[in-house]
DNA sequence: AATTGTTATTTGTATAGACAATTATACTAA
DNA sequence: TTAGTATAATTGTCTATACAAATAACAATT
């Protein structure tokens, strides 16, 4: 029977369920008509009234449409819903680094699929990222793609969490948050920095001095690549070529970091930036105190960013594929969205060694492979 | 009397539109009860059915919330609304020239507002804006921020349009369309080349090369900047020095360009770009070709793009106040999403040049202020 | 002072029946 | 063939009535 009539539940609301029931087995499917008012109080000896308040509402909740005369139908869900969603992207600054290229591959897989993308600027801090999440949910995002702020990994997973308790699918995209299994898009930034390293060494250098920030596990892995090359390779690893700061990028913080690093200047014939950005910096600074690149040191970086915009530097560095990580992103988050609750996957996306002249060769040190 | 039984207006529905004006005249106010469904049945003399009827739908609508036991009340439209809500933004590449930086000032001010805003990417093509102009529609967007494609007046009208047809307000940003009065937020980009170009001939340069795009109304205004300067300072045209052309930005266009320029080296002293992009590719190519910088040419550009990360050109350039330029057309939209009809307004922001060392100063022939 | 019970009020759910409006379909007339 | 017309099916609107459920406010009890 459909309607218990003892039952406390509203007999409306029974009826309610049962229809949506019918409709998620695929009972009545997409266009089909539903039985008509009369037939429906046959079926369920419900007076009319009380039928009609059952299928208006599931009218408003926009499972059905309603035809005069025709009868009323079933609305193709995922037609109407599964596109026309918005996505949720929470990044550190649009300005900065590789974001625009995220966003931009985000934003073109979006657009194939009509959906659109929410921009938020979450500056690395935590407490902007909270405040774009509860701003996020309130504008009914359907998934979110997520680069993980400075933080802490809890403070992160709480992030994660403010979605997920809302059925919010997240998506992370570049920087993981260790210890906790969550959907990420990524590069392998072990093996990138290993590549990178070991190709100084092939080049003759034994002295390789790195400095990178050790808020993201990005650039930690990258640490741990640069070391695990040199120990390969037969190499100590020196402790103070190692010049990490664990704050956000910021200018002042490298252009000291520089300025120590080339003060002890002997120590050292290579420089392994924890980024792009760091690199240029790190070469401005060697201008400004007439070191020469490559010719005094050697200088890689880690990213690719815009090469055309600052090619005075060509520099080598490892190519990382951030529109490509967008994009995927962006078809991991739809995936979810459409309903696939398999485990959490990690997409590595491959990088690539972009060898231009900021690398100088030392002779007669140059491995053959 | 509330209610005609003889219109053909259903009477739930001249109810609930009666409701709804009472409502918008204040006559029930915020968080105030309306009268209990036996009341309505009184004034209306309708059956307290159809009172339900009229006032479930407002409750649908958001208007109404019911309290068993207390009454029904009315919700606080504004509260829901004025915040929360969604502005477009329509822009050429995320990822290329000013476009990070207007949109994070754009960012920064919805922010402020709980405001949320949708980031579209028009690579400046009339297709890809219309696309995009329909998903905003449909997402309900409260305004748009556009910046004209490289389409034609007509077109870039069109899709402003699209929007105000609906409601929607619209504030260009940037690039004007001319002949149509519609809010706008922009530098004088005729001021701004003319001091450039004044800035220059100061300098002692006279045959001063110019080369820019004819298809945005920014590039076009910097060209009749740049003519009256040389007009006023008594310097004659040389339209051999004038390369316009009709296409998008691309390198391969205006490397190009710089090559043809550099063949007639003798003819100029000075080049200037019709935007910084255009002048850091005329830089590379000069180096390509062994032409210092300043040294042989002088070189400006237009808009002070990130100078940190290519200081090694160090150009002097036009300042454009680009985050403030994303601020107000944030807060112009605003106004208009509030409410405010008052006529198209046109927000100019002012420029600055900024001198670095891209510019040399012909000997004995600088000019005294 | 705290708990429990009662009452009145208001919205919530439900029935039975009537007529109106809309429109696909079939039929009819030009 | 086309245009108009009737008809039947179906949803749309409306009435009148009844009882249920929730709960604020008050009263009674401990």
């Amino acid at each position: 029977m459909i309607i218990d009539r003892n039952s406390p539940i509203p007999q409306y609301f029974q009826l309610q369920r049962w229809l949506v029931e019918q409709l998620e087995q695929g009972v009545f499917k997409a266009n089909d008509k539903i039985p008509t008012e009369a037939e429906l109080v046959q079926m369920t000896g419900l007076a009319r009234a009380t039928i009609r308040q059952a299928v208006q509402n599931l009218v408003n909740l926009g499972y059905l449409v309603r035809k005069r005369k025709l009868g009323t139908f079933v609305l193709d869900k995922a037609e109407e819903s599964e596109n026309q969603t918005i996505v949720g992207m929470l990044l550190p600054d649009i300005r900065a680094g590789y974001a625009p290229e995220l966003a931009r591959g985000a934003e073109d897989e979006a657009s194939k699929n009509k959906q659109s993308i929410i921009l938020c600027n979450t500056d690395d801090l935590f407490l902007k990222a909270e405040f774009h999440a509860d701003r996020l949910i309130d504008n009914n995002v359907a998934g979110v793609i997520f680069v993980p702020t400075a933080a802490s990994d809890e403070k992160n997973k709480y992030i994660v969490e403010k979605f997920t308790n809302k059925n919010i699918p997240v998506v992370l995209a570049d920087r993981e948050i260790p210890g906790h299994s969550i959907d990420l898009v990524t590069t392998d930034n072990f093996k990138g920095a290993y590549t990178l390293t070991e190709n100084l060494i092939k080049q003759g250098h034994k002295k390789i001095a790195i400095t990178l920030s050790t808020l993201f596990s990005t650039e930690r892995q990258r640490l741990e690549g640069y070391k695990q090359a040199l120990s390969d390779n037969g190499i100590k690893i020196d402790s103070n070529l190692i010049m990490t700061h664990d704050g956000l990028y910021a200018e002042k913080y490298y252009t000291e970091i520089a300025h120590k690093l080339f003060k002890q200047k002997k120590k050292f014939t290579a420089i392994f930036a924890g980024h792009d950005r760091i690199a240029y910096l790190i070469n401005s600074v060697a201008m400004d105190l007439g070191i020469g690149i490559p010719d005094d040191i050697s200088l890689v970086g880690y990213d690719d960013l815009n090469p055309s915009y600052h090619n005075q530097l060509d520099l080598s560095t490892m190519h990382q594929p951030i529109y490509e990580m967008g994009i995927e992103s962006m078809k991991l988050i739809n995936s979810r969205i459409r309903g696939d609750k398999s485990k959490a996957k990690s997409i590595v996306l491959e990088s690539h060694l972009v060898e231009r002249s900021s690398v100088f060769p030392i002779k007669g040190e140059v491995k053959k492979e």
